[in-house]
DNA sequence: CCCTGTGAACCCCTTCACAGCT
DNA sequence: AGCTGTGAAGGGGTTCACAGGG
């Protein structure tokens, strides 16, 4: 839960809720009823109205939601609705790929800056954005306005640089290493795991069909 | 929920166990108590002994849990204990990278062919493995034994090439396209979506700080 | 009529707390 | 004493079902 009374659950799901909003909207739709906004995001729904009337009341007996309001809206209450600064960590394969996906732009968030241990890579640019020293750390966030780090590194060390990073004033990560960071009150941690998500597969291939649920 | 009766989040903490035993094994921790595998894994002690108990017996009273018994009964419960072969659509950046990955062999996963749309960089291989054109799909599949497929690829006729994987029977996806692919009752669908988490953790430095819960 | 928003029921998962054992 | 395994209680999230309204 988060102090709003909202649960993270629901939160994860407007994410869902705006993508199938803006694809609606570039298709033109302008209003939508719950039974297909939810179909087409694979919720129920009562799920699905529940979710936005925890926010407020955004729905028209009439003719349903408005698309491109209720988009805008979840992407206020996300946060989203003006860019968010992002730094990387880690500029190895998994960075560089990051480096140059497009999708982030579009979602509102943009790699502002990339910093790595090996001085082979630092100290120049990569798809238009320059990759620092680790030890630059704190002196290049000073400028940067970047509260949001995504780690792309080896694992050594993980949590000490983790601790440096929420002096520095990052305090939320996406986390692609496989090392389990320390919870402490004060850092948000969102793992990646593409591994775990196979072995979830595999569980549910050798262990004859689940029908229902596919969380998230 | 699976047939056996043990719930979807129970299986995706099994992961972590497994992932942090393997750890404590590699240190040459013989035993170890449900508290500290616990923390180690951070869930309650109550839950790591309820997650357990679910598949049957395996703590002694006196030394707690058998480090490398507990992971290999873990690794055979999520059908990892033998290899399980996997096949790539897409070989773009993403898909360079999870070819270059060392990460999938030592959780007992291996790659074992591509598929690419683009003929320019169809047969031939890259890190060592062989990358078909799409429409050999079929033939290729008959001697390949895999039956869980990763969706790196475009997300045009998504869908229509989910179906031709189903028919060709794999039903297991781990998917990096951002696009909602239809839920059927024979495939399974393990979504990635980075964008996602980002909002996620946009919308918690948005909205205060939560101090509970950070799931997955 | 068929929609949204919502109290209330329901259900699943987590946590508590203790019996049984070493 | 301190551990595991588990019945029972508790809490959170989902679904039901209907009041209210165009």
């Amino acid at each position: 839960m988060v102090p709003g009374g909202v649960s993270l659950k629901t939160v994860e799901r407007l994410t869902v809720y705006r993508k199938v909003l803006s694809d609606l909207a570039d298709k033109g739709t302008e209003y939508v009823f719950s039974h297909r906004l939810a179909s087409l995001a694979s919720v129920t729904p009562a799920q699905l109205r529940r979710d936005l009337a925890s926010f407020g009341s955004f729905g028209n007996v009439a003719r349903g939601y408005h698309v491109r309001e209720l988009s805008e809206t979840i992407g206020r209450l996300l946060g989203t609705d003006s860019v968010r600064n992002v730094i990387l960590i880690g500029v190895g394969n998994l960075g560089k790929t990051l480096l140059t996906y497009r999708g982030f732009e579009e979602r509102g968030f943009r790699i502002v800056a990339a910093f790595d241990r090996d001085s082979e890579k630092t100290d120049r640019t990569f798809a238009g954005r320059r990759i620092y020293r680790i030890d630059q750390l704190e002196s290049a966030l000073e400028t940067l306005d970047a509260h949001i780090a995504i780690l792309a590194c080896g694992p050594s060390d993980l949590n000490e640089l983790v601790s440096r990073l929420a002096s520095a004033g990052v305090h939320h990560f996406l986390n692609f290493v496989p090392v389990l960071i320390n919870r402490t009150p004060d850092i948000f941690v969102e793992d990646v795991d593409i591994s775990a998500k196979l072995e979830k597969l595999s569980f549910i291939r050798t262990n004859g069909r689940a029908q229902d649920e596919q969380d998230e």
